[in-house]
DNA sequence: TTGTACGCGTTATCAA
DNA sequence: TTGATAACGCGTACAA
């Protein structure tokens, strides 16, 4: 069917060697004939098949990147650093999508190493107990990284943002801003960027004295603008709502903000809102959201980084653990330092009647 | 270093072709021997090498999808679009990304070539007169399937979505609100899609029996916010300006609409504004947009379903054209029919002080 | 500088 | 039901 490079050698009258050197820059070959192998290659409009040459050299130039979703744009940008670094350094890129099931994303694991991938770039969702799968990367020296979150029991390379300190800087600005009952919208899932941003609110309480009130901090079915708007919901319609609300990422708090508003509330006057995230929507909203930068893209790029020279090094690296720092987004959704008390006075008003 | 089949059949002193004919479920197989087989392939954790099976079955059960970025929103749909096909089907995925660079186009198609991809999606942005990779692939009988834009000197399969009905649809919209000066904010390049989309722009109008006036279709740079920001403010400094203005897509009305803003003018009482792809974000803009929806996602799963079936019936079948019709989707953006001649005093006096 | 021969890990063919 | 053996298309050590 398709042209060989023993197709070649047979028009030119040389061996198949012959063709390989010429067509690989081996400097073990006349430059005539290597000019000669090269024009007929043009000629037929050869292709080298990789799959041949990959069985020997046992290196694909071919990453994984395996995730919970395509959908969000977090996860989009993240694709977006590791894309272009892998390309600047010559790897292709396979797309995984676990579709946020551990079991799929074993399966789309085993996979990427069937297909004899250099290396991976894993956004693990699977529960620490249960990351069997990861443990056989590591015992048979497959490269990988993981990125976004971290398995505490397993000693790797990965890429993760300090979430501890992200949440200490939305909550603590809240503080600041002299709020004092706090609401706080997370995700069920107990991976380490979710319980890290759980401490970085509680130790924002505590270092100003407040107490974490468990009433305070509601969990919101999964990760999609409308769980936030329903779960905020519950929050207004408490006896006595918090007067500000951190949301554990953007989506959440964009269905909030929905929720709000829909109660005639208004925010930052009536309830302030911070998100996490920065989602590329975030200051296009119709009120600019106050919020968590994380630098997703170079979280991508990091990872790829770390994996290429890995895999170039042929593992014996040692792991690297990077934390990389986010930045709190001052835009309009937390106002200034406004007299509370008035605030908490009107919601209630408006929830009880 | 990994399992291989031989290692499985050393150990029960079998041969390697009935270990895999039982890793196969190759019913030519001893049930008892298979149990064995399996049993040992689990304590070793053998992985198959998809390379050394793909270079006998001329299959690798992987697609490749190119795409001039993955930036914005709409690529990003595309992609999730043909992932959950693809994956549904059994197929992987290879990701390229073009940069908008023909150059790089072509190698990233060759490159999926030599990979041995069993086929492509292609969002192609070449021009027609260069486009000899696509013939190649055509003539060597490589399924491949273009999306979002089509060539018209060669007969391939596509889906596209129908730009001319699109864009006429928005055009009309606005006329029947009552404008007749509506700009039209373009991009440069000379795909299917802008020009098709400027077929709609004038079809529109020459129905209502309105001019088409050169100047009031104007040319932003390349696709990002800020060039729609810069070329609106080009309108707005017009002796003439248009009443109306219809993006090219959402991206450039964002831009554009915060250059109307910037002037102290009010979408829509002062200028109405339409865009184009209905972007996530559009709907929670300071005014919602009005806009052309594009079944993105559906133009990927098209896409991927189109293509596989292609694969999987070795290219025997006929190439299909697929236009997706659009749909117009009504929000704030162009406010209802109001006096034109107001609205167009009130624009002269803020632009020209 | 070139060719021969072998190996990569599978699947496929044929004979047993 | 199984096992030798030959592919698949390429790279490479070794010999020439």
């Amino acid at each position: 069917m398709s042209v060989r490079m023993e197709d070649i050698a047979k028009i030119l009258g040389v061996s198949k060697s012959t063709v390989s050197r010429a067509l690989n820059n081996n400097p073990l070959v006349n430059e005539n004939t290597k000019k000669k192998v090269l024009t007929v290659a043009k000629r037929l409009n050869f292709r080298k098949n990789y799959l041949a040459r990959s069985l020997i050299t046992k290196r694909t130039n071919t990453i994984g990147i395996v995730l919970p979703n395509i959908l969000s744009s977090y996860t989009h940008e993240i694709v977006y650093g590791v894309e272009t670094v892998a390309n600047k350094k010559g790897y292709a890129l396979i797309l995984c999508v676990s579709s946020d099931d551990p079991k799929k994303e074993e399966k789309e694991i085993h996979l990427l190493r069937e297909k004899q991938v250099d290396g991976m770039i894993i956004f693990f969702i699977g529960e620490s107990k249960h990351c069997d799968c990861i443990w056989e990367l590591k015992q048979d020296k497959i490269p990988f990284v993981l990125i976004d979150r971290y398995l505490k029991n397993i000693y790797s390379d990965f890429v993760v943002t300090d979430n501890i300190a992200g949440a200490y800087m939305a909550v603590k600005h809240l503080i600041k801003l002299g709020h004092k009952r706090i609401g706080f919208i997370i995700e069920p899932e107990g991976s380490t960027s979710i319980l890290d941003r759980i401490e970085g609110y509680k130790k924002a309480l505590n270092e100003f004295g407040i107490k974490v009130e468990k009433e305070l901090i509601k969990t919101s079915p999964i990760r999609r603008e409308a769980n936030g708007y329903r779960t905020m919901k519950e929050f207004l319609l408490m006896k006595n709502p918090p007067t500000a609300v951190f949301a554990v990422n953007d989506e959440i708090a964009i269905g909030a903000l929905e929720a709000i508003e829909e109660q005639g509330l208004k925010v930052p006057e009536d309830i302030a809102l911070v998100g996490y995230d920065n989602l590329r929507v975030s200051h296009l909203l119709k009120v600019p959201l106050t919020t968590v930068a994380q630098p997703i893209q170079e979280m991508g790029s990091r990872a790829a980084e770390i994996l290429i020279e890995k895999i170039e090094k042929n593992g014996i690296t040692k792991p690297q653990r990077i934390f990389l720092k986010p930045k709190l987004i001052i835009r309009e959704s937390c106002g200034g330092g406004k007299n509370i008390s008035k605030r908490v006075k009107k919601v209630r008003l408006l929830i009880n009647t």
